[in-house]
DNA sequence: TTCAGTTCAGAACGTTCA
DNA sequence: TGAACGTTCTGAACTGAA
């Protein structure tokens, strides 16, 4: 085994002068190269420790083949010229294939780090949700740089209306609980409900009110759909 | 020693003036063409790279003969004109023949690649067959959690009534091969040969069998492409 | 910081076709 | 003959967990 040119920096006594806090080189004990740490259990540079792993994973080590004596040198010039010798020397120097993830093991740590991902988007998103909330609130203090004193106060008269409708005719009282699993004939219920308060509600809106009855029905009939979708995505509660 | 198979930067010289921090252009040491890397030990263009390899591999080299005296000087338009001076010259640059693979090296590489190939394939479909079978045995044995004796003796009776209908209509015999280009004709054919497959079957099942004939054929016509369907996804082998 | 794995550009082999 | 392509191997730069 050749040892590293300025001798191995694992084995520096305390009193070697040429210590210094400074920095210790380390050296790739198989082909000389600057080592950062171990790996697979030998000190390597990263090159070795490429080769070396991709040479377990995919088992081609197998196939290595020495074109001369299984004696090549390996250096940091010539160890890309024999993968036998470069791999034999790999484990010479303490590398071992167990330390190589196997594909079961890889896919496990990927799986867990996907998981890990998800978690963190997801929190991402809520985050996200709780600041438009919030920016929501800041808008509505910045409303009078929008609208007018009567646009606002059209809209707090609009409002007004249909909380009244909603008082005025009230759900059934067995759709007040809280609870989720809710038959068919309640949910019709329910529905009928919320139609008729909609009517209410447009009947209480003077513009409303001054078109011929006929026509009442058509716009109620055709828009009451989207009215319960809008409401039901204003009463959504997550 | 030996040229790597791969990749080899390693042979640049540091002392080399051509060398800049901008970019280090290469030229064939053979012709002058840009040359992109090293090839069989010399920094070599693709062409004199192809002409050294064949060279090597058919064993012609051993035939040139130089009309001159054996000194042509090689550059991009003369060298067609010589192969001996213009082969001198690839091995005096550093080209080395023991380099370019023999007919066994290749058909060594060609076999380990192969057979990866078919491994991977194989692992694939084990893959996938493993998950199937996981999947379908754990619904199969909890099938009584969910079912009671008459339900699984009922869907038991329908499976029997649907095989049934299947061996007494048979497919004509054109259509038993496993032929994968058939013509429009034949494809047509087929489908009438499952929709006459589902009638039978629908007759065997008594709960169809006793309502009006009228019902029974709207029933079928507005149900039949499903089931086509259905049965194509049944049917269907990756 | 250490040490697993991942990604990506590039080197250098062979093959194919005009 | 040589351009273009397809392949595998290499190693630098990176991510991520402990």
């Amino acid at each position: 085994m050749s040892l590293p040119p300025y001798g191995s920096a694992t084995f520096i006594e305390p009193t070697d002068p040429s210590f210094t806090p400074a920095k210790k080189l380390k050296f790739c004990k198989v082909c000389g190269d600057r080592a950062k740490s171990y790996h697979f259990g030998g000190l390597s540079c990263d090159s070795c420790k490429a080769f070396f792993r991709r040479s377990v994973q995919s088992a081609g080590y197998k196939n290595f083949q020495c074109p001369y004596r299984r004696t090549c040198e390996i250096t940091i010039s010539s160890r890309k010229c024999c993968q036998f010798c470069r791999f034999q020397k790999c484990v010479a120097i303490g590398m071992e294939k167990g330390w190589v993830m196997t594909e079961e093991e890889r896919l496990h740590v990927l799986r867990i780090r996907m998981a890990k991902r998800q978690e963190e988007e997801e929190k991402k998103i809520h985050r996200r949700q709780k600041i438009r909330r919030e920016n929501h609130h800041a808008d509505l203090n910045e409303i009078h740089k929008f609208l007018t004193e009567d646009d606002i106060q059209c809209i707090e008269s609009i409002m007004n209306s249909y909380e009244v409708s909603c008082l005025t005719i009230a759900f059934s009282s067995s759709l007040c609980s809280q609870h989720c699993d809710r038959g068919r004939t309640e949910i019709i219920d329910m529905f009928f409900t919320v139609i008729k308060q909609l009517a209410h509600f447009a009947q209480q809106l003077r513009s409303f009110a001054v078109i011929p009855r006929h026509d009442q029905e058509i716009l109620l009939r055709s828009g009451v759909m989207e009215l319960c979708f809008l409401r039901s995505a204003y009463v959504f509660d997550e």
